[in-house]
DNA sequence: CCTGATTTGGAACAAATATTCCATTTTGAG
DNA sequence: CTCAAAATGGAATATTTGTTCCAAATCAGG
């Protein structure tokens, strides 16, 4: 119906359920009643649960109060939950002893539309929405570009799951060798050219304040001043794919002269191997063809504040 | 061959290709050998890794020696490995811009009979069960504080929460406003000194990829370049406090030559809102003396690509 | 023990997904 | 520049997986 209220639309829809209803009953005998009701159910129908919470408290909740094979079902996935999003509907009805329509069926009371919906929010959940980055950014391209908060909306995801993912995959080794051998280190070099250079300056930034000997070789002028660096030093570089040159031939430098090269870059981080005693890698979720750089802040700035702690101690 | 035991089925089957190759080898010339070798490649094919560290080092060692389709394969694949058990090929071949059929070579050249195959990998791994994000947050906090990785837990925290104030606290018309403004600029200056010169930088990175005319006054060498602002342009200054007195004195400059002037900075924006006709501001949480800049950083790119955008529109 | 309502299992069907194949393009050696 | 080998993209196909449906089994109340 164009044109009509979307509300006013929904009512009428609702009334005319209704009538239907009311007359199939007069017609057709109390035993089709039942048949009716469960092939047409009212709008009132259960809304599936929206996180993984939820979804654990509406399993207590009908737990107890279902027949057999359902019962069943609640069980193994209370017990499961968490390889729901890795499992298929035959998997999952085998563990629980049921057949698949039984988990179907199980699905379906919950309020989803069938495995695959609820699958979708065990995924979800898990992977924290990557798998749809592509789809969000065509629709952002496509749809109203105009709207700047739309982007920060991004932005801001794409800097939650960075954070979130830096939790994850923070390899604790490698960070404490790089705090003991940058701390040992008489004077801080930093590489940092290109994309790098807001990191890198941050660093310079952060060291000079806490009063640690470091150095910003960000080719500034087209400046090259490998030779400052001495033995006794360190260095630290900041790279992402692509390497730029002068960090790979700075880091090689480094190398020839016997100080240790600590490396902070995105993986993979095959290139830059063979330059770096220590790699220190760090997966910045982007959006579109840029990064908001917010977990390889968070590293290098925990980086910086371990190393000098470490110093004064 | 049904009733067969599946041992004994396999050696036929696997007697069957060798009979099969010899034959095809004795009729066909020796270039068609070749040929037949690779599209039947013989049992001592590599074994696929069996565990996510085995694959990750396969990855590794496979990396730079690969043609360009199946790089952009390894690449993505070593930057989402946990995306892997619950994607199907289609989406990775998407985020890695390959067709899928790419992404299934990879995997047979990964040693993987196929894409399933290598999946199973990774759904193992995962049904293993890892800990959720509190949890690990939790583990990294717990110990002893001066730990490098109870840091990064600290300003993962403090990042996290710098982005969930910005959604909250955005000024949505006045950034609209600052696009507005901006993408009207012949030229954009910005300025970022000190702390500012990290997110200044990044700006400068970004505005330079995408072609418009920027440039960066972070008083290098203790040059000053005001002159460079002409009628038309517009000035983006970002800066905190304490405001340093060259960000000041270039807004002001700014300002008396008529040029608009967009401040990003951190409430309460009071001293810096007279040399400015519009203020963005950020609130960053502080993890002791040192930010995150996480917050700043989304918004600063928020709004340099919503300028792109605006300009090609 | 009968009867109607509910639950159940599995077979048939539909949709999504993986895999193969081959015509075309690209690359690299001579 | 030429040609063969390698790489590539996409369409066709095979397989797996999800979903629906209904006849049979089970259950509860009289």
């Amino acid at each position: 119906m164009p044109g009509m209220a979307p509300a006013a639309s929904g009512i009428i829809a609702d009334l005319k359920k209704v009538m239907e209803f009311s007359f199939r009953l007069m017609e057709g005998g109390i035993e089709q009643q039942r048949a009716i009701m469960t092939r047409h159910p009212l709008p009132d129908a259960t809304p599936p649960p929206a996180t993984v919470e939820a979804f654990r408290a509406r399993l207590a909740d009908l737990s107890g109060s279902l027949p057999r094979r359902l019962q069943q079902c609640a069980d193994h996935l209370s017990a499961h939950l968490d390889s729901i999003a890795v499992s298929t509907v035959a998997e999952i009805a085998a563990g629980a002893g049921v057949p698949p329509s039984a988990v179907m069926r199980f699905c379906q009371i919950l309020g989803f539309s069938g495995y695959s919906e609820m699958q979708r929010l065990f995924r979800n959940a898990l992977s924290l929405g990557l798998p749809d980055y592509g789809t969000r950014l065509a629709n952002l391209k496509s749809g109203p570009a105009d709207r700047p908060a739309a982007l920060v909306a991004e932005f801001v995801e794409a800097g939650r799951l960075s954070l979130e993912k830096l939790t994850q995959d923070l390899d604790e080794t490698a960070l404490n060798q790089a705090v003991d051998t940058l701390s040992r280190a008489s004077v801080i070099h930093l590489a940092g050219y290109r994309r790098a250079l807001p990191v890198a300056a941050y660093l310079a930034y952060v060291f000079e304040k806490m009063a640690i000997p470091a150095m910003l070789h960000a080719g500034i002028g087209g400046l090259d001043q490998r030779n400052a660096m001495r033995s006794g030093d360190a260095l630290l570089a900041v790279t992402f794919a692509p390497y730029s040159s002068e960090t790979l031939s700075l880091a090689a430098e480094a190398r020839a002269r016997g100080l240790p090269v600590v490396v902070l870059t995105d993986p993979p981080a095959t290139p830059i191997l063979r330059q770096a005693d220590l790699v220190l890698t760090v997966a910045e979720v982007d959006f579109g063809a840029f990064r908001s750089l917010s977990a390889t802040t968070a590293l290098a700035l925990s980086l910086a504040v371990a190393v000098a702690t470490r110093r004064q101690g």
